[in-house]
DNA sequence: CACGCCGTATGAAACATTTCAAACATCCTG
DNA sequence: CAGGATGTTTGAAATGTTTCATACGGCGTG
């Protein structure tokens, strides 16, 4: 430390008197090695300042201990719940937690997936763009663990872990109907996007199944799922004569949701009892607006942490046989879609 | 690729029919090597599928291509927002940014930086539970560079850029004064956190400056910087006999504020007529408020990018001189504090 | 033709660790 | 006291790159 250099273990090695190989098993198997020997070399190690080199060990160990996750939108709240859900997982298993951010660009997809490969990783979570891209086959066939989170994966290819979006969908809409609702508009979009699709998809069916004409389900698309195209929904959706316009409407998120009610307050409608509302995710806003959010919530955290587990059993269980665990989502009904209830 | 083992360069080597050293001048400087061996040796990468290990490339050249950034607060859009700028800037010198979240915890942050120190990181960016903690001066001792974000490191030791924290607090609260408000609450904690400490010490300074009495600015402490805190503080607020009872509150950051907004509301409170709010950093979600909120900016992305200047060029310039630039923060006003302004 | 030069290609050394077979020491057993 | 058994330590090999001094081959110059 004193000469410049970092010491390595050799130089331990020498300050303590003993061999290479010595210092190493005090590091890894501290049992063989006596304990005065031991308490010698541990002692030179905090003498010199000693810290072991990550990338000589992995190098030479053919493994590393990290895992990675690539996020799909950085500024979602949605996705650092998941994220911490993780970081959990991995600090139990003692592994570091890459995270990176595509931004929902495929190239930059591409860059951080292949950079991620160069690192060696143990595995890869990812809320990928395009769950079917062929990079990630690619990936999963050279023996990286991959696992798709919040979406799932198409022909079993990876684990996955995700939320029933289409039963979301269904809740919500549903809670609407009983709510007394029979006019409702579907706000979300771009359509490329798996989780929106599904989550209509939803809607349609409950929509149909209730008997309700088709018609008075109105879909608003969105070129994103972001507060400020909820907000140019909501004007949208004031453009409507009164006598057919929605009464209520069911959001792809929260962030299109939030949009949508400030938007709409803004106007001066008032939440519920003018304009019901429901998001999708649950994320720690919709329970802070000023009128608390009526939302689906996934469940965040444990997403993150069941991935988690996945992509270690994968990374180390020979018997590793892949799944698609679903989770059933859940409607958290809050103060915008059911009138003077205190719920929360 | 085929028997297992991912390829090396002695594998592409092989395959191409040239030598280790000619593989690796086509990575590293493709200009001396001929076209047509180049081309060979592309080729044969392609085939076998090589992907160069960072590993080896790491301990050879002494050095990683990593930066890292130890946020504070996982929940708090705020450090999302700084990474996303630090993460600009680490793409274009083409470098990896490790993101990590301490939570707050000064004993996780430890065990988080020693791994970095492990992984030979170029450098660090951190927003410490505690500046002066003898672990940064440690690692920057060690020779890599440190960058305090949105804090300034005592003594000079550290680049660091932040806001400045004591204009901040004035002002907000000036702000709130030239809206007529004579008695004014103060909300943050706990006073362990510089930034609060700063900002509630700007509100102090610029009262008294006012010629206001110093009994009718209110603190009111919390235990932390989340929404849940901030309704708790809405609470302890309503509780305050109507005549005593501050007509604006100046929150030490927008959860904070956030919170007091919500559950006013939910009281019956008009805002900002029976009471103004100010918040701090200006987060996305502080203008999608339903009451969209005034808020002191940081320029976040600004502050990340800067930072990560600020690391690469301790980095990599001999002549570095450590900087401590503030930035300035810059009141942004909304329908919070304003009555009836149409405002953002 | 000898010489030096230039553009390319080579192969060994170095990086810091882990692993593993072998050496060594110590003690016990018969 | 020979022969194991047990417990500890050793030293060399191996991991996949990059670098660098060296070698090579062809070409132009004197």
């Amino acid at each position: 430390m004193v000469n410049g250099r970092t010491p390595s273990v050799k130089d331990v090695a020498r300050s303590a008197g003993v061999s290479l190989g010595t210092v190493s098993n005090v590091m890894n198997r501290p049992e063989v090695v006596s304990p005065t020997t031991r308490e010698r070399v541990e002692r030179a190690m905090v003498e010199l300042g000693f810290v072991r080199n990550e990338s000589a060990r992995q190098l030479r160990a053919g493994t590393s201990r990290t895992l990675a996750y690539v996020m799909l939108d950085g500024s979602n709240p949605f996705f650092h719940d998941v994220s911490q859900g993780i970081e959990l997982a991995a600090e139990e298993a003692d592994l570091s937690l890459f995270i990176c951010n595509s931004n929902g660009r495929s190239e930059r997809e591409e860059v951080l997936l292949d950079r991620l490969m160069q690192q060696r990783v143990q595995g890869i979570l990812i809320t990928p763009v395009n769950p079917d891209a062929p990079h990630l086959a690619e990936i999963s066939r050279r023996g990286i663990p991959v696992v798709i989170v919040d979406r799932v994966g198409a022909g079993g290819l990876f684990c996955s872990v995700a939320v029933d979006d289409v039963l979301g969908g269904r809740i919500a809409v549903e809670h609407l109907a009983e709510q007394g609702h029979t006019r409702v508009a579907v706000v979300g979009g771009p359509e490329s996007i798996g989780q929106v699709r599904e989550r209509v998809e939803g809607a349609r069916q409950i929509w149909a199944e209730l008997g309700l004409p088709p018609e008075d389900l109105t879909y608003l698309p969105t070129a994103g799922l972001t507060v400020a195209e909820g907000r140019s929904a909501g004007e949208r959706l004031a453009g409507i004569p009164a006598r057919r316009r929605p009464t209520a409407a069911f959001c792809a998120n929260d962030l299109l949701a939030l949009g949508l009610l400030q938007q709409s307050i803004g106007a001066g409608l008032r939440v519920p009892e003018e304009l019901a509302i429901v998001g999708f995710d649950d994320i720690e806003f919709a329970a802070a607006a000023a009128v608390p959010l009526t939302s689906v919530r996934q469940p965040r955290q444990e997403l993150g942490r069941a991935a988690a587990q996945l992509v270690l059993d994968e990374a180390t269980n020979p018997d590793h046989v892949h799944q698609q665990p679903l989770f059933v989502p859940e409607l958290v009904a809050r103060a915008s879609t059911v009138v003077r209830s205190r719920s929360y």
